[in-house]
DNA sequence: TTATTTAATTGCAAATAACAAATATTTGAT
DNA sequence: ATCAAATATTTGTTATTTGCAATTAAATAA
């Protein structure tokens, strides 16, 4: 293997988003006390690629993921790639980010002294270019929230109407109506009736269970969200 | 310098696109006859990032497109990145693809025995990954065209709503309807009225001259191309 | 002058969305 | 049991937006 040019350090970042408390939150892991770089300092979930380990780019993020959390993701994309001299001090640098969804219930082997859950809204302080990296993360996710079943990724396999309603609000962090929204996703088609018994937490008329139609992100034709105003 | 793990091959690969007689085209490069792999083969234009030269990962791309037209790209924007062990025989390797938009007017210094414009649609049989990226980026581009200025950077500075129409339906590859696109396009405000004569290229009424109200991209509340059937 | 060509505008029916209200089904209190 | 309260779900009603077609405008060419 021939190669002319010195290459840069390459790690990947993760932006690890869940609902939690009816809030989005983001996964924040502590670095190591003896770190060459910002020791102790809470950061976005990463680290290199292990050329001997890993077979992509992919292969990492599902690694720093298991590690950090035992778990595995619901989704994953590939958000954006920062490469520069001075991101790191240590010199030419690239990270690989990545935006991670996980519904809260998955999550079980945190270890609660160097991971962490913060609401994302407002963005927390975060070194390096990590604070750059969530914001695109949020715009994403905002974004394709608006015409796909992303937000669906943040629930368990089965849910109810009102709670995919305050997934989509929550992502979107904007109100939606009630009539239209099922008006739309009955429409597209993106959810089916689950069998089994129905949800009853307390007082009310219980709600009908639902699961996704397919696995995979679907694309809707329009918008569901309210463009007025 | 502390690096403890060893760093795959760092490259950048654009797609560049313009309009050329009325289709979109795309801008391939003839690698060297003594290239360790693919020699004179027609690809993506990209290369190496050179960490002394270039601080970042757009001025490697800008880099790349100055030395193989001459020119400056119109709309430069990141697209995806690919890294894996096996995209290219060398080994482990990582490439950082871009999206360009160009006019054609504004390439002139074209090497024409290792440069060449070829129709995007249908895709061109291409080595490595790179059909995957043309496909990447075309899919980029249509999603944008559909609610944001985009396409318009694929027009001179000044340029009339019918040529403004023809791009759209370039870029989306779907015809409009005339007076819905204006309406949309006149409702977001994208583009004001441009001093100086009209443009008269033969018969018929001369249309009026236009520019973008801003020059950075502009994303619209709506879509433009019509959902329906 | 008049036909032809392309640009630009206008009117209207159909589809869609927002808003508001009504109905349904449960739990919990009397 | 019955009724009130709570939450889920559906149904109208109105206003907005869109798609389609026709009309008007301004130029060239015969």
């Amino acid at each position: 293997m021939i190669d002319d040019f010195p290459n840069p350090i390459v790690t990947t970042d993760v932006v690890v988003l869940t609902l939690k408390d009816g809030v989005l939150r983001l996964l924040l892991a502590q670095r190591a006390a003896d770190a060459a770089v910002a020791p102790g300092v809470w950061t976005l979930p990463g680290g290199f690629v292990h050329m001997d380990k890993d077979r992509s780019l992919e292969d990492t993020v599902r690694r720093v993921f298991r590690t950090k959390t035992g778990g595995e993701v619901a989704y994953l994309e590939q958000l954006c790639t920062f490469g520069s001299t001075d991101r790191d001090p240590r010199g030419w640098s690239l990270s690989v980010a990545y935006l991670a969804l996980v519904p809260e219930h998955k999550v079980t082997g945190l270890d609660e002294q160097r991971t962490r859950w913060v609401p994302v809204r407002p963005c927390p302080d975060l070194p390096f270019d990590h604070r750059a990296i969530v914001t695109q993360a949020l715009e994403r996710v905002r974004g394709k929230a608006a015409y796909s079943s992303l937000p669906a990724f943040l629930l368990p396999d089965t849910f109810t109407l009102p709670q995919l309603m305050a997934v989509y609000e929550a992502v979107l962090d904007q109100q939606l109506d009630q009539s239209t929204f099922r008006r739309k996703v009955a429409e597209q088609g993106m959810i089916v009736k689950a069998r089994g018994a129905r949800a009853h937490t307390g007082a009310g008329r219980p709600a009908a269970l639902y699961k996704l139609s397919r696995p995979a992100l679907q694309d809707f034709g329009r918008v569901l969200l309210s463009t007025r105003d």
